[in-house]
Formats: structure tokens, C-alpha cells, sequence
RNA sequence: GGGCGAGUGGCGGAAUGGCAUACGCGGCAGACUUAAAAUCUGCUGGCCGCAAGGUCGUGAGGGUUCAAGUCCCUCCUCGCCCACCA
């Protein structure tokens, strides 16, 4: 055990090597299991560990929840503060072609420097609980827990339109942006992506849409997550309807939310790759409508992106559709506008109340027909787009419809065409089908094969007991091409002994060579931080009936419509197949900001802009660069790096550090006098106020407390003892290394003994009694301007503050007795008064 | 086009409807120094004024209130997310 150091002089770098190495030695930051005291389980998104080092964007993400993690300990709560690595996929792969070495050495190589970056910040984190998702004995859950999925229906391999890029290969529409051009690219790398149809495994996560919505309703999200998610699954209450094709056996079914319109529809619009295209086209449009199929399907989402929303085109079937309402005839178009993945690829066209509609309209002048009356009362023809108007409003030209409130008449049509055999109420989501496998190397198999007759067969079906270790984790071969085949074969289909096996009736059999998306591993982790080296389950249910769910979770907002959605699917379906304790994962949210570069772009390579907490931590330690990365501003906001802020930042440090010199004992006596009141009275504010702001997260103004305390300590010669010891323990978690050092160094502890670290001690009180002011100097405010002070006391009612103000001779040329309108004391706050002019 | 945010000094940002600009950065002046750096002290929203003080001021305009950065209405600008979703 070494000694404590003594130092005159603030050396960040001794004092932060020194202890940083007690306190992972000793790992006083456990997070015990069964623990008596209250649970509390924080936990910030894993990175994914793809650069030289961790990012200071990475940091600030992590330095308010952790510096709120200590709090809660040091509050009485047993914290389980978690760290691990995301390492699977693509950029892993990039890395390590560009270095030169296989993924599995490079993932090895980051783990190791990102997790000294992290211990080198200081983290308070229990290491026993480390994951790596690419881990055999961690990824062999990920395969197990996927196969649940398999058996229970909600796992299907099949034809899939997917978003293909030559560099990046497949990739799901999470990977897909908008560019600032409008156009589809990968995310990844900015390449232009185009459309495929490809064998594909995909999650069903659309089943579970209504689950999905139902469980917002139980968790405190911020209001901005929960209408993220409730768009992105986009759930639609209304109604198929079926229409007669004129001199025909077919039928075209259409879906609307706004069956209340249908006495205005004039024509039907069916998407490029519907069936019934082929079947309907007569023979003397059949040349114009393949023509324009055939452009469609060749048209990259890109072009039709390009062409945006504005120009509408299409193609007249020939056919018409008859309205059972009404008998009106309505020609039947082919149109790229609608999409076969939403509804029933067909719509019903009403161009006086859609806009699309109306824009397509004009291009075959097909009639408008109004059916709606608007506030304005106005039931002239519409003839321009600002006129179409589409969800208030009064129903005219409609038959048994008319006067009714468009709401109404909704509910009563669907009702009719329920009763006539025309319609059925229907609900549609746009959530799709979660694409969950991809034609890359690095990530984990996809525990499946396919046997001579084309079944699909699990890896192991006798799972849960002793068959799981047997088979389980199919491990990921050696292999140091990457590549795909140009017909989509993936990298692990070019290793032929690989992929031959036999089925469990011990026939040949081929694997899976797909592998499953970096979204995977981490649709768990936080699960298996719980229970970390379980190697016959996932997790043990009563560490999980113990620790679920995560009280706060902290990650960026990127993730909201995507990992944030997608984990909360896999644990609920984990939840009704009684694998985990509560329905939800997580039970609040805060998504953080952006660290930009020091230009206000975001930091990038290619600006040149990427600061390193490294070698903020070298040149100004660690202590300061927390502070800095803390104090900068709200959680929640974007904004850029500043170097002087961690320079002043340093220099607080410092100030803190040589109080120590300050410190005594005082006697009763010294005690007893205006100047130790006055630093006690802000000694109590102190406490109170970062208590209160470290509860709400707010590190920043937390932060501008103690540089207050410290400016107040200043104006005296002594800090007495004990108001230092409280002191150490309000800055421990913003600064825990100087604070131990303090903290060893005043209580003359020579030995390191783990219990008596700073950061085990009990968070300090306050007493509102000492904050209570008796006295104090109240603004007065004539006309809505304050124009001078008065002293008040406590006890003062309206009556006495009012004498006081007549009486004051600087407020007497703005106000007698006689002028006194109005009179209003808010207790403590302020006088306001009105007076004749 | 839809949804969600946000507009406060030279900059990052504070402010349960109650003295706008806390705290920090930067700037200016002074102390220390042969000098500089470092450090310390003071000042620092605009305009008028020697000063006391006055006056304007939280994107723009209106409203509610004794009192509005904060609440309501109209508009402008910026950011993020989603987007021919019927």
C-alpha cells in the first residue's frame, strides 16, 4: 500500500496516477448484486469502439451520467454504472484493413485503449461487469436470444427489397439518409444507395407496433422520444375499400383514413408494382403503361427523390373502378407516388381534399369535386392547390353525409360501408419489417441452416437446458477476405468447409452466411451487465427481477427512431415469452447533445477538428477536463468546444486544491463571529443548490455554484474543518481525483484503506434553518419600473412594508400616500405599486 | 409538406411570472515584476450624463398581468428528425 501524497504545489499528473490506480485495484465502485441498499441502475450507451480513441463527444455523453451515478452512491444507493464495448460491424472491418490487421486484432487493440481512455477520465466503474459484444461467451446469447425469435415466428427469412450501396453492400433503411442534395446515400459513407430484392432475414417488428405504442404510455420519456416513436410506427386507423372494375371480375382495394371524402373520389391511383397492373391494362394502353412501369422500377429512389414531391406522373390503365356509393366510373392510373409498401399499394383519388391528389388531378384533367366545407363557409369550385383543404370542415355534395362534421361522417361511412360489404376497418403502421441481416464478415452468424429440402432448421431446438452449450455460440470462422460476391454471396459463403454441416437428423446441410447487424449485440447489452459471466443463461432472472429496469439511460438522439425502438422490441418480446421481469427496458430517457469542434462544425477528420480527451487529460488532467466537458452547457444541447474553458477549469482545480493550506480548526469562539456566519450561510447554499441541480442533471449551473462558493471563500483568511470536509464531498463527483487527494490529506489518513475513500462517504446536508433569512432588501417597483430598496423583516405585513415605503426618502419623489393606487407585497419578493400619473 | 426544439452581451450560457445577463471565457484598467508570462484586484449590455441618475434593452409585432425572457396570439429566422405514408 503506498502513502498518501503530499504535495505543495497542484500536480494533476500524481495525483491522478496515484489514486486512479487504488481505486480500480480495490474496484471501489462495485455494484453489488442483492444489495440491501436501494438499487439505482445508470447507464450511457457503449461505444463503439472504431477510432484511434474515444471522442470528446463520447466523453461529455458520459461525464454528466456519471457524475450523477456518483451522487446516488455517495446518496446511500448501490449504482450500477456500466461500461462495455459495441464491436461488431463495418467500421471495426474498415479499421482494420486500413491497419492492416484482422477485426478480431483490432477489436482486441481498441477495447484495450478505449477502456484506458475511460479509466484515465476516472469513471466510476465496476470492471467485473466489462462486455465486448464480439466475445464468443457474450455473442452466444445474442444467437440464442435471436433464435428465440426464430421459433416463436417473429424471425423470417425472405425476399426483401433492400437498400444496396457497392461499398457498403446491403443495409437496412436506418442506414439510409438523406443527403443535402435529397438524395438516398448510406449513412456510412455518403455512396448512393439504390433498390435490390434479396433473401433476407428480417424481425417482425411490426407485430409488436401496438405493444410498442401501449408501453410510452408507462415510461417517462421526454415528449420529443415518445412522438418520434409513435411517428416512425406510424399507426393508421382506417378503411379498406373494395371497388368493382368496370366490365370486369377484378376488384381494386384501396386504403383511406378519409373514407368521409369517398362521394368526392374521381379516380383510383395504383403503384407501379401492383398485380393488378398487368390484369387491368387494356390492350391500347398496354404499351404506355409498361413503358412507364418500366421507367419507375428503373428510377432509383434517388431520381424519384430528385424529381420530388412536386411533378407528379403517371399512366391511364384504360379501367375504370365503379364507387358503390355513388356509381361514378373512376379511371384507374398507374403511379410512382403511391407505394406498394403502404396500405394496399392503391388509393383513392379526391383532388378537392388531398393535395397529392389535387396535383395529380391537373395533370389528366380529371374533375375536382368538393365535399367539404371549410370555416370560411366558402363552397365555390376548388380550382387551385391552397384551396384543397383537407382535415376541418362540414360534408356537402354527399348525400347521407351532407351537414355532418367531417369526424362524424367518418365513423358513420365507414359504419355503411362495413354494412354493404364495401369496406373493412383496417389499421396500418409504417413501420416495416426489421432487415436483420447482412452480407459482411464481422458480426455475429446467424444461427440457422438450411437443410437439403430448403428448411430452415435452429442451430439447436433443445436451447434452455443442456443443448445450448453444445451448440451454441456458432462461432464466427477465420477469414481475412471481406468481400461479398457481386450476386450477394457474403464473405463467410466463399468458406466452403465452413458452410458444409449436417441437420440434426444428421443429413448435409448447409449454414447461414448472413451475419447479423451491429444493432444486434446491442439490443441487449444493458442486460447483460446484470449478470455478465453467466454461461448458462443470458442472464439470471433474479439479478433481473433485482436490477430491471434501467432507471436512467442516457445516449444520443440519433438512436431514437432505431436502437432506442428496436431494444425496447426485443425486450418486450423477451418479456412475453417470460424471459425478463417487467415489460420495459427502460424506464426514462435523456438523449444528449453534440460536442462540436472548436469551429462549430462537427468534428470530423476532415475538418481537422477532433480534440482528444487525452490529451486534454495530459495536458490539464483529468479533474479539469470533466469539469470542462460538464460545465460547458445543458445535457441536452449542441455546442463547440471552447480551450479556454478547461484552462479556467485548471485553474479552479488549483484553487481547490491550495485551500487545502486555509484549513483550521476553529474554536467556539472564532466561530462566533459575522464573517464565519456569512461563509456558513454560503457554505449551506452550496450544498443545497448543487443537491438540488445534480438531482435535475443540471452539471453546469451545479458547477457555477461551487466557482461562487470558492469566491466567497476567498474574502476570509480561514476555511474551518468541517464546512471543508463538506466541501470535498460536493466536489468528489465532479472531481474525484483532487477530492480524494483532499480527503486523505485532511483527515491525515497514511494508509489507503478503501473505506475511507471520498467516494464511499455519505453525500453532505444542509441545514435550512442557517438559510433562512431574517432580514433582508426587497426591490420596489412604481409603474412596472423598480425605482429603489427597503429592508424587511420576516414578520412585516403589507401594512408595515408599506410604511416603509412611504417612508423612504429616495422613493417619496414617485410616491406619497395620496398618489397610491395600488399596493402589492409578494413576501420576500418584491413590492409593486401603482400610482396616479 | 409534417413533427419537435431553439432565438438572451463580443462568446458558452443563467434566470419556480417577481431587480434580465448568475457563472465562465474574452476585453479594459490597476498591483506585483527591470520586463514579459503567470498570479492577484477592480470594471465590463447600448445610449445620455462629470456624477447622482435617466433611458432603451431577451428575433419582430400585438395581448394578458401590479409585474413577461418566461403565459397567449400572429409572424420571421435557425437547428434536428421524418417525409409522395393515402
Amino acid at each position: 500500500m503506498k502513502k498518501t501524497l503530499r504535495t505543495s504545489r497542484y500536480n494533476h499528473k500524481d495525483i491522478e496516477n496515484h489514486w486512479r490506480d487504488l481505486w480500480y485495484t480495490d474496484n471501489i465502485y462495485e455494484a453489488v448484486d442483492f444489495s440491501s441498499k436501494p438499487k439505482k441502475y445508470i447507464l450511457a450507451e457503449l461505444p463503439y469502439p472504431s477510432g484511434k480513441s474515444i471522442h470528446v463527444g463520447h466523453a461529455m455523453r458520459y461525464t454528466v451520467p456519471e457524475i450523477y451515478s456518483r451522487y446516488l452512491r455517495m446518496q446511500g444507493y448501490n449504482v450500477l454504472f456500466p461500461m462495455g464495448w459495441d464491436a461488431f460491424g463495418l467500421p471495426t472491418e474498415m479499421y482494420a484493413l486500413k491497419n492492416n490487421v484482422t477485426p478480431q486484432e483490432a477489436t482486441q487493440k481498441l477495447a484495450v485503449d478505449y477502456k484506458k481512455a475511460v479509466m484515465d477520465i476516472g469513471y466510476a466503474i465496476d470492471w467485473k461487469r466489462e462486455i465486448n459484444t464480439t466475445d464468443p461467451g457474450y455473442y452466444k446469447w445474442t444467437q440464442w436470444l435471436f433464435l428465440k425469435f426464430f421459433e416463436n415466428g417473429l424471425a423470417e427469412y425472405k425476399e426483401m427489397p433492400v437498400w444496396y450501396s457497392p461499398s457498403c453492400g446491403i443495409l437496412a433503411d436506418e442506414e439510409v439518409i438523406n443527403n443535402t442534395a435529397g438524395e438516398k446515400v448510406a449513412e456510412r459513407d455518403a455512396s448512393p444507395v439504390e433498390r435490390k430484392m434479396f433473401k433476407q432475414w428480417v424481425l417482425k417488428i411490426p407485430a409488436y407496433a401496438d405493444k410498442l405504442l401501449a408501453g410510452l404510455e408507462k415510461i417517462d420519456f421526454p415528449e420529443q422520444i415518445k412522438n418520434a416513436q409513435i411517428n416512425w410506427i406510424g399507426k393508421r386507423v382506417g378503411i379498406n375499400i373494395t371497388y368493382n372494375v368496370k366490365n370486369s371480375s377484378e376488384k381494386v382495394t384501396v386504403f383511406t383514413t378519409r373514407p368521409d371524402t369517398n362521394f368526392g373520389a374521381t379516380f383510383i391511383v395504383i403503384a407501379p408494382e401492383h398485380p393488378l397492373v398487368a390484369k387491368i391494362t387494356t390492350p391500347e394502353n398496354r404499351e404506355k403503361v409498361h413503358e412507364y412501369v418500366r421507367k419507375a422500377k428503373n428510377k432509383s429512389e434517388l431520381e424519384r427523390m430528385g424529381e420530388g414531391t412536386k411533378n407528379k406522373s403517371g399512366a391511364f390503365t384504360g379501367s375504370y373502378a365503379i364507387n358503390g356509393l355513388n356509381g361514378y366510373a373512376m379511371p384507374i392510373y398507374v403511379s410512382d407516388y403511391v407505394l406498394m409498401t403502404f396500405g394496399t399499394g392503391a388509393v383513392v383519388g379526391v383532388p378537392g381534399h388531398d393535395a397529392r391528389d389535387f396535383e395529380f388531378s391537373q395533370l389528366f384533367s380529371i374533375p375536382v369535386i368538393r365535399v367539404v366545407v371549410g370555416k370560411d363557409g366558402d363552397i365555390s369550385p376548388i380550382e387551385r392547390l391552397d384551396q384543397v383543404q383537407e382535415d376541418v370542415g362540414t360534408m356537402v355534395n354527399s348525400d347521407f353525409l351532407n351537414g355532418l362534421d367531417i369526424h362524424t361522417a367518418t365513423e358513420k361511412i365507414m359504419d355503411y360501408l362495413e354494412q354493404q360489404g364495401m369496406g373493412t376497418r383496417t389499421t396500418v403502421f409504417s413501420i416495416r419489417d426489421w432487415v436483420f441481416s447482412r452480407q459482411r464478415y464481422w458480426g455475429e452468424p446467424i444461427p440457422v441452416i438450411h437443410k437439403q429440402d430448403g428448411r430452415l432448421e435452429a442451430v439447436t431446438t433443445t436451447a434452455d437446458k443442456v443443448g445450448v452449450d453444445r451448440y451454441l455460440p456458432v462461432e464466427l470462422p477465420f477469414s481475412t477476405d471481406y468481400t461479398a460476391e457481386k450476386d450477394g454471396t457474403p464473405p463467410l459463403g466463399k468458406l466452403k468447409d465452413w458452410v458444409k454441416t449436417t441437420d440434426l437428423q444428421g443429413m448435409p446441410a448447409e449454414r447461414e452466411t448472413q451475419t447479423m447487424p451491429t444493432w444486434a449485440g446491442s439490443s441487449w447489452y444493458f442486460i447483460r451487465y446484470i449478470d455478465p459471466r453467466n454461461s448458462r443463461a443470458f442472464a439470471d432472472f433474479d439479478k433481473m427481477k433485482y436490477w430491471l429496469p434501467v432507471d436512467r439511460y442516457f445516449g444520443g438522439a440519433e438512436h431514437t427512431t432505431v436502437h432506442l425502438l428496436y431494444s425496447r422490441f426485443w425486450f418486450r418480446f423477451f418479456y412475453d415469452i417470460g424471459l425478463v421481469p417487467c415489460p420495459e427496458p427502460y424506464q426514462w430517457r435523456m438523449n444528449g447533445g453534440l460536442l462540436l469542434g472548436p469551429d462549430g462544425k462537427k468534428m470530423s477528420k476532415r475538418y481537422g477538428n477532433v480534440v482528444e480527451p487525452g490529451v486534454l487529460i495530459e495536458n490539464y488532467g483529468a479533474d479539469a477536463t470533466r469539469l470542462a466537458l460538464a460545465f460547458i452547457g445543458p445535457y441536452t444541447d449542441t455546442y463547440p468546444w471552447n480551450e479556454n474553458t478547461i484552462v479556467a477549469m485548471w485553474r479552479l482545480v488549483r484553487t481547490m486544491y491550495l485551500l487545502k493550506d486555509k484549513v483550521k480548526t476553529l474554536t467556539e469562539e472564532e466561530k462566533n463571529t459575522a464573517a464565519y456566519k456569512r461563509a456558513n450561510v454560503s457554505y449551506n447554499k452550496l450544498t443545497k443548490a448543487v443537491t438540488s441541480m445534480i438531482e435535475v442533471l443540471k452539471m453546469n449551473t451545479a458547477i457555477s455554484e461551487i466557482m461562487i462558493f470558492l469566491n466567497e471563500l476567498k474574502k476570509y483568511d480561514y476555511v474551518d474543518t468541517h464546512m471543508w470536509r463538506g466541501f470535498i464531498k460536493v466536489i468528489a463527483p465532479f472531481t474525484p481525483f483532487v477530492a480524494e487527494e483532499l480527503w486523505q490529506t485532511t483527515n491525515n489518513y497514511t494508509m489507503w484503506e478503501k473505506n475511507n475513500s471520498v467516494h464511499l462517504q455519505a453525500w453532505p446536508t444542509f441545514d435550512s434553518k442557517i438559510l433562512e433569512e431574517n432580514e433582508l432588501t426587497i426591490p420596489v417597483m412604481i409603474n412596472g419600473k423598480v425605482r429603489g430598496q427597503v429592508n424587511v423583516v420576516n414578520t412585516d405585513t403589507d401594512v408595515k412594508v408599506k410604511e416603509k415605503v412611504l417612508a423612504d426618502e429616495k422613493l417619496v419623489k414617485y410616491v406619497t400616500k395620496d398618489t397610491i393606487l395600488k399596493f402589492i407585497y409578494i413576501q420576500k419578493k418584491i413590492a409593486s405599486i401603482q400610482v396616479k400619473m
